[in-house]
Parts: structure tokens; C-alpha cells; sequence
DNA sequence: TTGCATACTGTACAAATAGTCGGGTATTAT
DNA sequence: ATAATACCCGACTATTTGTACAGTATGCAA
């Protein structure tokens, strides 16, 4: 079996390696990994090395000191951890929870995708903001916020679900209220049950066709 | 004369050295420089190699098989031009010219207008950090900052022209320096040509179809 | 001249390093 | 049981690789 998938001391061995490279900026010796790998045989690196050379994993140079390379592939099973969570992905300290927001916004989004604690983006559905350029299928950026300016293009979550409105706020009545971009749309006061979530701080609009 | 500026022979070493280890992921033995040379002795590379070393441009470890690393000082040297940059941000202290970018991106899919001066968009060219995974054709997102922390992955101009790499601040030499982090491209000292504009805060990586 | 740094040739040798040979144990699947 | 696989041990050889010593030649500056 030559392409079954790394064992775990394999991927050990494999981070060894990855380790050591970014560490010096050369491959290691038989000697080194043998130690690194806490074995007493030469042999035992050998058997690893092939191994990992014949699931595509890295590449050896023969009779060449230090001559290992670490092959795509292989960078692949020692990789990190993405930087930042992706969708469904709790992240630890984060004011807003994800998956109240995912749940809340099936209705309006498909895709939610986490940035930090503070900056997220969601896939607008709908044509209520048509106005402010923002547009069915629109992915847009929300910086999470606890003040709001009169004319900030707002995350609101009304009444459980959530949506994409501009704020209002007016020193005549209706004074606080969610105005929509597209007169089709009501306006929706800011009661008890309407909560700002945050500001919308990038619009990226998806390539259409105009017919 | 221990520091005095390299000679035309010993910056040729140093080419030679730094494009070996591009090609091969690491450094060449003495047999193969004295080829690359195009030198008959064994001797005429260590000279080469002691050189070198008394400059600072490189270092050595003592009996080990390609035991050379390339210096900071050394990388400066040799450095060709733009590492890697973007698409078109030029960003200048104030939010990018929105109109600029969005001509650059029409080209490549989406549409991106500008709406704070905080956060923003950007389109990464090149593989210098495909160990951090991010990877050509990827989509960061930025939050601009003023201050930053070691391992940050950050957006810089560097002389004129930005790009992606991981900040170090260490306590010890080079203490402040960009890391690609892909072990084929130098690192760059944060001198006064290297100015940190933001913080990467999203990758959003493209489909890629691996074949 | 003298000294000095650079750049090179040539030979020899010791150390570092890769690789081999011939075993072994434990696990899993057939 | 038998085979296959992953993983390991210890001693050994062959090759690669770094280093040392002894020179030659050139340009440059005091």
C-alpha cells in the first residue's frame, strides 16, 4: 500500500522535519532525527523517510547530506490551523455568538463566515437596500458596535431575525427607526424588540449581469 | 578589514548561495559551489565562505554539511525587487482610492467599494505565504493599526510596494523583521522603508481544485 | 620595497553523513 | 496460522563533506 494515508508517527516525523527547516533553514541529518524522533537506529529514520517518500510526502536527493524536500503534499498534513475560524467555528471570547446568528439569519443569509471577534460578513439576501447599492447575494463586512450615528447602514436583529437596514435616528417622529433602501420596503420602529448587532463597513457586491 | 562592503566576487558567492537554496530548499556543499564557481579548489570557497561570515552577511555552523544561512545583511545584498506584492494597493495614509482598486478588480471577479477607512480588502499575488495559508489568488481582509504584535500577520509597504508577511519583533537578532512564510523567500528587516499598515484579519481562500 | 587583502590551485585527511545488512516485536487482516 | 505492515535495534560500510596545510599570483597602498 503505498497511498494510504500517514500514520501518526508518520505526520510526527513529518512535523519534525517542518520543524527543523523553519528553524535553521536546512533539512536535518539521519543523526538529528534519529534524536529528534528519540529512536537509537538509523533504520528506524530510513523506514520513515521512505514511507513518507513514497506517499508523496516529501522528496529525497540520494547520497546528498540533508537532502530532503517537504512536497506539497506533505505541507499539507502538517499545516496550522486556518487564522481564523470559518463558519460554525465558535471563537473563544467573541461577544457575538455564531451559531444564534446562523440560526437566526436563514431566513436572510446562506453564508456566514466569522472574521474576528469584532468584524464579521454575511451574505445579504434580498432587494431592501437596492438604493444603497447593496444587493441580493451581496456579501457585506459588519464591524460589531454598541453606539449607532443617524445614517449608519446597520446588522439588526428584529424580533429574531436578523437583517440590513439603514438607522434612523431623528429628533421628530417616528424619532429611532430602520429604514429600508427601496420604497417597496416599510420602516420598522426600534422597539424593545429591535437590537443592533452592528455597522456595515464594507459592501462587496458579487459580479451580476445586467439583462 | 573585517567589514568592509563585499566584493563583486563575494556578492556573486552570495547570488550563488541564495539561488541555490531558492531551487533546492537547501544550502550547497562546498563541492557544489566550488562548481557553481567555477573554481578548481575546495579552498577558494572557504575563503569565499570566511569572507562572507567576517562580513556578517552570512553564518556557518561549524562541521556540518550545508550548515550556511543567509544573513539579513546578506538577504540586502541580493534582495530582488517587489516580493510578492498586490493588486494595486497603492494606500496612500488615508483610505485607499476606491476607484483605483475597483479597476484592478474588475478584472479578477468582484467589486469592492470602500466604506471605512479601518477595514478593507485586498487580493493576494504570489505564494510567499503558503505556509500561513494563504495563497495566491486569496482574498485577506485588512484592520488597519497602529500597533502590532510579534507574529501579527500584517500588511506592509516596503520601499513603494505592499505585501503580506508575518511581523517578528525579537529580542534578539534581527529583533525587527518581516517572515514570509514560505522558506524560499527572505525575510526583510524593518528598516525605514518598511512601514506596517494593518493587520490581516479574514483570509478567505478561493476554491482551488488540486490536480 | 614591504606589507596586506583578495582570489585562486592542489593534496591530504578527518569528520560528518547516508545508506546497508541482518535481525527483532507488535499489530492487523486474511 | 500466515502474511503484511509499521516500527524498531545494533553494528557496520561507503560516500560525502568539511577542514587543514602549503603554496602561487595579483592589485593596492604605505
Amino acid at each position: 500500500m503505498k497511498d494510504t494515508a500517514p500514520s501518526t508517527r508518520q505526520i510526527e516525523m513529518l512535523k519534525i522535519l517542518y520543524g527543523y527547516i523553519k528553524d535553521t533553514g536546512y533539512p536535518p541529518t539521519f543523526e538529528e532525527m534519529r534524536e529528534l524522533l528519540k529512536v537509537a537506529s538509523n533504520q528506524s529514520v530510513v523506514d520513515l523517510l521512505t514511507k513518507l517518500e513514497e506517499k508523496k510526502l516529501i522528496k529525497r536527493s540520494e547520497n546528498s547530506a540533508r537532502g530532503i524536500n517537504i512536497l506539497p503534499l506533505g505541507y499539507e498534513c502538517v499545516k496550522e490551523k486556518p487564522l481564523v475560524p470559518f463558519l460554525g467555528v465558535s471563537h473563544a471570547g467573541v461577544p457575538i455568538d455564531v451559531s444564534e446568528i446562523a440560526g437566526n439569519w436563514e431566513s436572510v443569509s446562506s453564508d456566514l463566515r466569522l472574521l474576528t471577534d469584532e468584524v464579521f460578513m454575511v451574505e445579504v439576501i434580498g432587494d431592501s437596500m437596492i438604493n444603497a447599492g447593496i444587493f441580493d447575494g451581496d456579501y457585506v463586512i459588519i464591524k460589531s458596535a454598541k453606539e449607532f450615528s443617524s445614517g449608519d447602514i446597520v446588522l439588526a436583529s428584529v424580533a429574531g431575525s436578523s437583517t440590513i437596514k439603514r438607522f434612523i435616528s431623528d429628533d421628530k417622529p417616528p424619532y429611532l427607526y430602520l429604514k429600508p433602501e427601496n420604497p417597496n420596503y416599510p420602516i420598522i420602529l426600534c422597539t424593545s424588540e429591535v437590537e443592533l448587532k452592528g455597522k456595515v463597513i464594507h459592501v462587496i457586491n458579487k459580479q451580476r449581469k445586467v439583462n
